[in-house]
Formats: structure tokens, C-alpha cells, sequence
DNA sequence: CTACATTTTGAAATCGTTTTCATAACAAAT
DNA sequence: ATTTGTTATGAAAACGATTTCAAAATGTAG
């Protein structure tokens, strides 16, 4: 492989020259730069990015870390990313945390170990406590998740509002008796969520029971699952609201086949809006997050924050969503006609 | 930030014994690894990744590059070989191309510069003769992608049969005005899909129509685009093979809003056997990839590429797959009961 | 023509590791 | 006591770029 000093030797001038042409830089004669860059394409070269970096420091990468790309709300998500990042010079490494604290841990070492220039946190399992030490080595940034804190700037929307309003919406279609399944164990997300909808219910003095409260439940496995304890144990639930449309699917999709009728028997709420949530039969009503708003924001901060490596002030964004209202909460007038 | 020298001078000892602690070679002896590790901690130190790379000229790191990570087929695969990587201490840096040939391009350069230590190509839009050159720089191997050049490892299903089956149980169940949905212009694994597919019509005394070849369909909102096309262009179509089940869901969708029955008006084919393909009423006849083998070889393949630097040969692994069939195409006895 | 500013160039230091090579220490064998 | 072999350690070179600093060349104003 070619090196700056081969290009240098059969450009006749010296490294310096050279490199000030590969990052074009001023001060070089037009000559000169013509002379380099004949000699850069003769010999195939290209700068060695390990010692650029190592020399200047900078990796003009960042990573995002996130439970996994196969849900389709991060998918989403990282395709946004990427495309500002890129906007911005950035690369981004996608790093699959698969809700495990230790994972989340080995991404954060990127940082210190200066292979990103910073971080972005769609997801966050651990204790902040144990996140923050590593602020030291660089910029770190919450996307969608969030906390109470405020040394790091948060880019999200008000979980606990959309909760309460899909409760109340649910609610007003006449169920009675809704269950909550929920994903992720014990972020502060989830916390939110779960107090917004438990506020609707308990407006209209009604209240969340053990009983149909559903923990882990993540994919459309899950919702099938979810949906076959509820006929056994709970046949009286009338409605559900689900943390992810892939859930709010498995459950119209078992709900179906065990000839249970959406929404008359069972009113299903999901979220994120996803593609899926359209495409089912009855179609799902759900929650749209304004994801490339949020992308885009959450690039623009995180770079800014590398770049001005004085403190900039954190910062919370907080977004607006959308209930969007489909066939699988439809009730009309009528609710419950017996199943 | 501490560098390896402080570590050094906190332990009494040199830079090279503290650097055989960290990379753990013998001949230290266990007093003073211990001392060493003792100042390591007392620091914070971790090993500067720029500086360790360039001096070892070893990331790591593998490129995977693929159209994108939305597509569901595409996110499966990458949580298989992300998972496989790490088994081999590798990591995994995702590359969307998005189907462009500048991008496929600038990712490969990851290679010539060193950012990475080999390539996993899961989109391939250049001619082969453009991506040749790269091999000098490191390792690649084709993943689901292939052609017919013998230069370099390739893992895949066979296409072609696969597609052949698809059209023959589109045949068997009768129908008789076929249309064909593919996705990628002109890569080699769509010239054999359609090869494949036209092969099983002439054996059975028909062919594909120019009216009924539609291309560039990728998504789900291709699919609906799809429908509507047919609907008013070609409205004798009763059966139709898309290259994906997201393209399949969005003729499903269409189609049963319009008020085609499937299978009975429009028998349906996917492909991938995504998750999505079962969701949907009715439940869309697919061809299941082995994911996980493919993953699991591909990475095997490259990681031996790469440490054994000479010519390891190359090869071609070819895996079974599976037509899996659903009611999109379950016509019974009956077909077309006029509409 | 001198003085001063600006443009152009390169030698050498630097980034933080790993690797090479030389040497010291120690044990076992003659 | 000397040789031989193994274990243990460190000084210095190397990886390939960017950055600093000094100096040379050129331009410009007085």
C-alpha cells in the first residue's frame, strides 16, 4: 500500500505539501496540487485512517445504540440517523444493544477507547448512574429515551401524555376492562407510559389490576402470546394497549383466529405507526412519533456538542405525536353485543 | 486521557510490559501484572483503538453492506451475522447502499483505507468488474448476492429454483395470466430469478408478457402501486410472484380494498417468509431463506479470509430453501368463479 | 531599496500503541 | 565454573498520517 511519503517522493515534494492537499488546505500553488494529485492517482493512494485518526483525534464516526434494528420503529429510526449524520460528514455505527446492560456497557467503551467521536442512546437499560462516568470521554446523547435528569440533552416525545391519550381513547370506545402490555422492564419510558395510562383510568375511576398488566412483551410473539393468557384468565377484557404495533399485531392476529372480533370484542391499540399497523385486518390504531424530526435534531445537537467541546448546555426537545385512529378501535355506538 | 506511558510510570515498568499485560502474552511475571493491572484501574486507562490499529494494522472490524436495513429480510440478516461476528471478536459496521452504485462504492473504500478488515457484500449494483479492484486492499465475500465469476466466496440460495417453484405452484393452483414483480434493475440475482420463473411458463406453454412485468417494486407502497397498475391495465392477471413479501402485503392490501378476493381473483407469491407474510389476511405463500446458516457461513468464510491472509480458495455454498405454502395461492379445485 | 506582510514550502515533532531486538536474570546441565 | 536454554524486561523503531515551527520566496507600501 502506497503511503503520504510515496506520493510526496514521486511528487518531488515533501509529506507537509501532500497532506495539505488531501485536506485542502491553503498555501499550495495551483502547480503543485496538480503535480500531487497525478502522482495520489498514479500510485492508487488513499490516507490510512487509523493514523489520521490517531494524529488529529477525531474519527468523524458516531455510534447509535439501540435494543435491535429488527424492530421496524429503530430501523426507521437509523435510517433517518444515518442519512443527517451523513449530511454532516458523520458515519454512524449501528450497535445492537438487544436490551442487555453489558452490551450497552462494551458500545459505551467506543468512546473512551476514541473510536466515535460520540454517542447516541435510543437505547437505555442501565442505571444512569452507571452511563454517566463516561461523559468524560465524549459527547452522549438520548434519542427517544429519556430520564429526569438533565446533564444530557434528551430528544423525545411525552410518552406519558400519548399513554394517557390512547387510554382515554380507548376509554370513550367504551372498554371497560383494558389490559397493558408493555416491553422493556424498567426504563423510564416504560414508567411514563404506564403512569399516563393509569391516570386516564383512574379519571374515570377505573384502575389498572395485576391481572392484566403484561410484562416483556416485545414482538408479534409476544402479542400472540399475550393475547391467549387474556382469553384464558381475563375473558372479560375488552381492550388493550400495546407498547409496539409488532405486539398490537399478534394480538389481532390470535384474537382472530380464535374468532374473537376486532374491535367489538376487543378494542387493540399499538404504537409507533408502523407499516404493519396499516396492513393488518382490521387496521391499528397507534401512535406516530415524528421520527425524522427527531433524527434530524438529535444529529444536529450531538455534532454541535463534538465540535464545541466547551460545555454547550443540555437540553430537552420534546416532540409532538399523533393518535391516529383505525378500524381496531372503531367501536361505533354499539360495544360488547356478546360475543 | 491516560496513555499507556502514565501506566507505565505509575507501575515502575515499561511501555512493552504493560502492552503485553493488555494483549496478554506470556513471559511477565505475576507480581507485576498485577501491579499493572492494579495502575490501569487506578487511571482508567483503555487502549487507544487508532493508535492500536495503525500499529497493528488489524480493526477487527467487518463491513457489511446491504440496500437497507428496513427491509425486514436485510435486518434479519444483520442480527445474524452481527451475533456470529462477535463470536469470532469481530465487530460489525452496517452500510446501507440504498441500491446506489456511488455508495456501494464509497463504503468499499472502508477497505482501502483500513478502516476494516474485511467486506460482506449483501447488495451488489456495481459491475463486478468495478468492485475486482478492492480485492487488493482486503477480503470480500458475497452474501445472498451472487453471480457467475468464480473470484470470490459466495453464499446463497439458488435463486432461479426457487423462483421456478414459485411460478409452478402458481400454475398447479391455475393460474394462467401470471404477472411478475421484481424489485433491483439488474442484479444477478434478479436476471436468475426471472430466468427461473419464465422457465417454469414455457414448460407449461406460456410466458411472461411485457405488460405483466413490472419493475422497481420494493416496498409496500410499490405493491399497492402495483395493484392499481393491473387493475386497470391488465385485469385477466391471476396470479402474481413478487420479489418480496412487503411487496406481496401491498397487493394484498390493495387488492382486498378493491375487492379482489385472494386467492380466488389474484393468487399471491412473496418472498423471505417475513413475519409480515403470516400476519396478513389472507396469510401470503412464501419462500423461507435459511437466514441464520447463511450468516452463520458467511462470516466463518471472511474471518478465515482474513486471518489466513494467503489464497485461501474461493468458493460457492449453496442452501436449501423452502416454498411455504398459504392460503394467497390455496385456490382448492376452483378457480376464478367469475369476479 | 528597505521594511513588512503574505504566501509557499519542508524538517521534525507528535499522536499512542505494538513489535523488534538486545540484554539481564535465573535455572538446569555439563 | 562454564555453557545452554528459558523467562523476564526495556530501549528504540515503526505504523502513517497531521501539526508545529522555521525559513524561503514573493508581493507591496513607503
Amino acid at each position: 500500500m502506497a503511503t503520504i511519503e510515496d506520493v510526496a517522493k514521486l511528487a518531488g515534494l515533501s509529506r507537509t505539501t501532500v497532506s495539505r492537499v488531501i485536506n485542502n488546505q491553503p498555501y499550495v500553488t495551483e502547480e503543485k496540487k496538480i503535480k500531487i494529485n497525478e502522482a495520489m492517482k498514479e500510485l492508487g493512494y488513499v490516507p490510512n485512517s487509523s493514523a489520521r485518526r490517531l494524529r488529529s483525534q477525531r474519527t468523524e464516526t458516531i455510534a447509535v445504540l439501540l435494543p435491535r434494528v429488527t424492530n421496524p420503529f429503530f430501523g426507521q429510526l437509523i435510517e433517518s440517523l444515518e442519512q443527517k449524520a451523513s449530511d454532516y460528514g458523520y458515519q454512524v455505527i449501528v450497535c445492537q444493544t438487544h436490551d442487555k446492560k453489558y452490551k450497552e456497557l462494551d458500545y459505551l467503551q467506543l468512546l473512551k477507547t476514541k473510536q466515535v467521536d460520540g454517542v447516541i442512546m435510543a437505547s437505555l437499560t442501565n442505571e444512569w448512574m452507571d452511563i454517566e462516568p463516561f461523559l468524560d470521554s465524549g459527547p452522549i446523547v438520548l434519542c427517544n429515551e429519556y430520564m429526569e435528569k438533565q446533564d444530557v440533552t434528551m430528544i423525545h416525545i411525552d410518552h406519558k401524555q400519548a399513554a394517557y391519550d390512547a387510554a382515554l381513547h380507548l376509554i370513550e370506545q367504551g372498554c371497560r376492562r383494558i389490559a397493558y402490555a408493555s416491553g422493556g422492564r424498567e426504563t423510564y419510558i416504560s414508567k411514563q407510559r404506564k403512569t399516563g395510562f393509569c391516570d386516564a383510568l383512574r379519571e374515570h375511576n377505573m384502575w389498572l389490576s395485576k391481572e392484566l398488566e403484561i410484562n416483556e412483551v416485545l414482538d408479534v410473539g409476544d402479542g400472540q402470546t399475550t393475547f391467549h393468557y387474556l382469553k384464558v384468565h381475563q375473558p372479560e377484557v375488552d381492550g388493550i394497549f400495546t407498547g409496539s404495533d409488532e405486539v398490537a399485531a399478534g394480538v389481532v392476529y390470535a384474537a382472530s383466529k380464535e374468532g374473537w372480533r376486532i374491535p367489538e370484542d376487543l378494542a387493540v391499540v399499538g404504537f409507533d405507526n408502523q407499516m404493519l399497523s396499516l396492513l393488518m385486518v382490521p387496521a391499528i390504531t397507534t401512535i406516530e412519533q415524528p421520527v425524522e424530526q427527531i433524527a434530524s435534531k438529535t444529529i444536529q445537537v450531538l455534532v454541535d456538542q463534538i465540535k464545541n467541546k466547551l460545555s454547550t448546555p443540555t437540553q430537552r426537545f420534546v416532540y409532538p405525536y399523533e393518535l391516529i385512529k383505525r378500524k381496531s378501535t372503531d367501536c361505533n355506538t354499539v360495544k360488547k353485543t356478546a360475543r
